[in-house]
DNA sequence: ATGAAAGCGCTAACAA
DNA sequence: TTGTTAGCGCTTTCAT
């Protein structure tokens, strides 16, 4: 491999601006007390020689290390993967973070952690070290998993929780699950349901939480009855099957479901049962990921904006000072999109 | 955000341990000339005090950076992130190639580079000068853009080609292309069809007029004439459209499309010409990414094994050593996968 | 087999 | 406003 040293230095933009390192890493961090000519001078010579600093040295030299790290759950991660289900929560991601963070100059790395592991300290350490990046992007369950903020509030490190509120320092962010959560009903009642069942997703995580609640508060506001109209799933498939057998059972002419997944486990139940979608039950998912653009019927859905919460969180953390933290959360609202997963009631129920 | 040092350095270890710096460094690097005795107390400090070294120091000191960057066209790779068509491509990729990489101690940073912009070799530039990488993994177009291997090799950076066997230094991966042209156009020829279509990639991948040689060779093979039955497309749907509509007319009873838009979009034509897939047209498609797998129906695909390859190309960038470079190519071959958009052809064709 | 010294490219603190 | 000095944490020399 051989030592590759870095081929144009800070030393040598030094020497052909004729000026000293200080004053080029000065234009090169924006800092102030640097005359105009000066600038445009090392400027110029940055220019011309194609300098680039090198961000190991940068981080070395105790500044900032121009890196954020997105960190998600190792085992839904890879499950997803692998299954091929075509979720894109990734790459919104992505393309959010990256975009964001390269137009500051920074670069995004996404890491995988475990989230039930009792290593799970060390790995998150290993981490840190290793990279030593200048903010962190947590998602669910990481985002309210006290080990993991704790860890990090206690270095320093500066972090955005995407999908929590509860306590535990850093900037938060939400896609307003709730008041998505009540559009999604509420456009069902606009459709005559009243009946409108609600698969929940997994209880640790806490928008399952936040969009039961919506779910709940429309219903209550529409003087509707909820009775027996919430079920639990868990976002896979398999738990969809079982949640809207429940459902259908109850009576229930529309389901709200949590995610895609169960979104399309609770179609697929209906057929099973004889129903067809839209005519004998309507279906609102949430994620609108690709694939229900392309099942047939289309479904109405939630879209969620990853791309551009992940963004938000990443210019929070590079733009924002320390001393600003712990603001009021950042929303990030979802958006209902209508397709032909959902249909005025059937008039015999 | 005020500097924030490593909290535990080689230096605390060293002092832990009782021994120099060098002898730290040394079992950190595994290198020889250390006692056993001495190697056991190392560590024993390194795991007491949660040592991890600085990926940034590491590289000051000239060693390696532990960094491998995975390149893709930003272009399309961004473009595909909008349209949210459901292609995992990208996720394929972070699969095998994060897990290869953290297998071996490494990282992947994943990295956008536009091809056609001019101003390229500044942008490549300055992701090595910044990140300095021990290795690049290259996916097409790029792995086959001599501004982009030149500077690779001039820099002396290991890096890896996907779909590419041009000359241009580096290791050479496929997904043997060719082979799975013929085995998608075998598949056809078994099912009794004789007009069998092909619906070419754009000309500036290397891998497309491998794929356009496999069906022709097949075609020859079993005796049937090509003529009129290639069409040209650039992996969008809309050029899968004008492509279909041509091989329709031309009386083609079945088509292999070198991606799943332009397959998905064969059988869209095919709908509006009155078609029914598979019953008067058969379609297979190239890449397998979710969306053909929720189609109605579901595509015969050729599965194309971007986590392999690329975990392979990670492998050989890490383990190879610098002066077993150049070697042959290496194929991860893609498989057939039948589902349910090709049949056999109708009797009256 | 081990240690001491020098330096990687950069920034922070200080001085001028 | 500018330059000088001293590190950062690590790996390479080169001694011992």
């Amino acid at each position: 491999m051989g030592r590759r040293r870095q081929s144009v230095t800070i030393k040598h933009v030094a020497a052909h601006a004729g000026v000293s390192l200080q004053t080029v890493s000065r234009v090169i961090n924006k800092e102030p007390n640097v005359r105009p000519e000066m600038m445009q001078r090392v400027q110029e010579s940055i220019a011309a020689l194609g300098y680039v600093p090198s961000i190991a040295a940068q981080r070395m030299g105790g500044s900032r290390s121009y890196l954020l790290l997105a960190l998600n759950d190792r085992d839904r991660t890879i499950a997803d993967w692998r299954k091929r289900e075509g979720s894109d929560w990734i790459d919104q991601m992505l393309l959010g973070g990256m975009l964001t963070c390269a137009q500051h100059g920074y670069r995004m790395i996404f890491e995988l952690v475990d989230t039930h592991s009792d290593h799970i300290e060390r790995e998150l350490s290993a981490a840190l070290a290793a990279l030593q990046p200048d903010g962190v992007i947590l998602t669910p369950p990481h985002s309210h998993n006290p080990m993991i903020t704790d860890l990090l509030e206690k270095a320093g490190i500066a972090f955005a929780r995407i999908g929590s509120l509860r306590d535990g320092g850093g900037f938060r962010l939400t896609m307003g699950d709730e008041v998505a959560a009540r559009d999604a009903t509420m456009h069902l009642v606009g459709l005559g349901h009243r009946r409108i069942g609600f698969i929940a997703g997994p209880t640790d995580y806490e928008l399952s939480h936040w969009r039961v609640e919506g779910w709940r508060w429309t219903m209550e506001t529409a003087g509707l009855s909820a009775d027996g109209l919430l079920a639990n799933g868990d976002f896979s498939y398999a738990s969809g099957i079982a949640a809207a057998k429940q459902l259908i059972e109850t009576g229930a002419t529309a389901i709200v479901a949590s995610n895609d997944q169960m979104a399309l486990a609770a179609i697929a139940e209906a057929r099973d049962c004889g129903m067809e979608v839209p005519r004998d039950l309507s279906v609102v998912s949430f994620d609108d990921t690709p694939v229900v653009r392309f099942h047939h019927p289309p479904l109405t859905a939630i879209a969620q904006p990853i791309a551009e919460v992940t963004a938000r969180a990443a210019e929070l953390l590079i733009t924002t000072a320390a001393d600003a933290r712990d603001r009021a959360p950042v929303e990030v609202p979802a958006r209902l999109v209508v397709r032909e997963s959902t249909a005025a009631v059937p008039s015999d129920r």
